[in-house]
DNA sequence: GTGTACATGTAAAGTGTTACATGATTTC
DNA sequence: GAAATCATGTAACACTTTACATGTACAC
């Protein structure tokens, strides 16, 4: 999913800045299934709004710079809908952890208990952020989605606790 | 995890063609955490080539086409094993059917229980594969990496099962 | 006074995908 | 005879990140 769809998709959620998009994909609900930074996502609010799919309100504020805030146009929502009449395409899931579990078998097995345990913390804090996510007040599809990245973490969470070991015998067996 | 380090890294388990290491990233072991197209891979294989981290062995075949199988030198080990002292970056997890449900809920709900329920097909067949790949002589990495990718199948199937009519009772009380 | 949050935007650089070009062989 | 598999490679395009530019206000 492109940038300029994510945007619109979100406005059709609720009006947003450009700054506040970037946060939602980067800390709120929407950061576990999607990404972008400023650079991509001020340029596309202009095209959309040059498209006619969303419009701009500028707000003058006094103690912080002007802002614009950009919602859905009719012909925005009619888009979209096009756009999620499709089926949506396969996820992609990018993990250098496995990649670095498996390449560090061959090049520095040593490394890999420390690797997993490291992992398993992370896991642990994001599990946190994420069950902090449900306390404010949102739709049944955010919590839908929210429950769903939860169940993910601790699924990752429970796999590396679990078979944590067998890397460790995979250490044994290069050392004897 | 760039297409450069991947093609290092496959090439620190076994030596391989471009070819074969675009059906490992679409297919194999690697092909639900990492992906990389004809189009990056043969760049990166020569360009690797060229920086000394790899060598290249023409094997001339009769009744297919030539094909250069890649291999490691002691120059790639080492670069190899400096990428990955470096602790593995997050992990990318980018799901245009999470986006859709979320986006669907405000423009389009009465797709929403078709899209889930093609999902846990989608799972099953995933699943299946999968489990396949287990099948074949692998080291315990591989092991442990493809057992990793079929948890985290079955915690989203599991998910979606137990959840589906969260999202029918938006559904109904959009139609109220 | 140092860092973080608020707020928008551009340009250059990097990375990657898609589509194309080529062509034999094997399977359905 | 059509489609898939084997096999390599390039060029144009799309997309994104990184770094820069600018400036206020508040908390520690």
């Amino acid at each position: 999913m492109d940038v300029r769809t994510l945007c619109l998709g979100i406005l059709s959620l609720s009006d947003a800045t450009g700054y506040q998009i970037k946060k939602l994909v980067a800390e709120g609900n929407f950061s576990f299934f999607s990404e972008a930074s400023y650079g991509s996502i001020y340029p596309a609010l202009t095209k959309l709004t040059n498209d006619g799919l969303i419009r701009c309100k500028a707000m003058v504020q006094e103690k912080r710079p002007d802002k614009k805030v950009y919602s859905l146009t009719s012909a925005g929502e009619a888009e979209l809908t096009h756009i999620l009449r499709k089926s949506p395409g396969p996820d992609k899931n990018r993990s250098e952890f496995l990649a670095t579990v498996l390449f560090a078998e061959a090049v520095s097995p040593e490394r890999l208990s420390d690797l997993v345990e490291d992992r398993i913390r992370e896991h642990k804090t994001k599990l946190r952020t994420m069950e902090n996510l449900l306390d404010s007040d949102i739709t049944a599809g955010s919590r839908f989605v929210i429950e769903y990245g939860i169940a993910m973490q601790k699924a990752a969470l429970d796999y590396l606790m679990g078979n944590k070991t067998k890397l460790g015998k995979t250490l044994e067996k290069v050392l004897n």
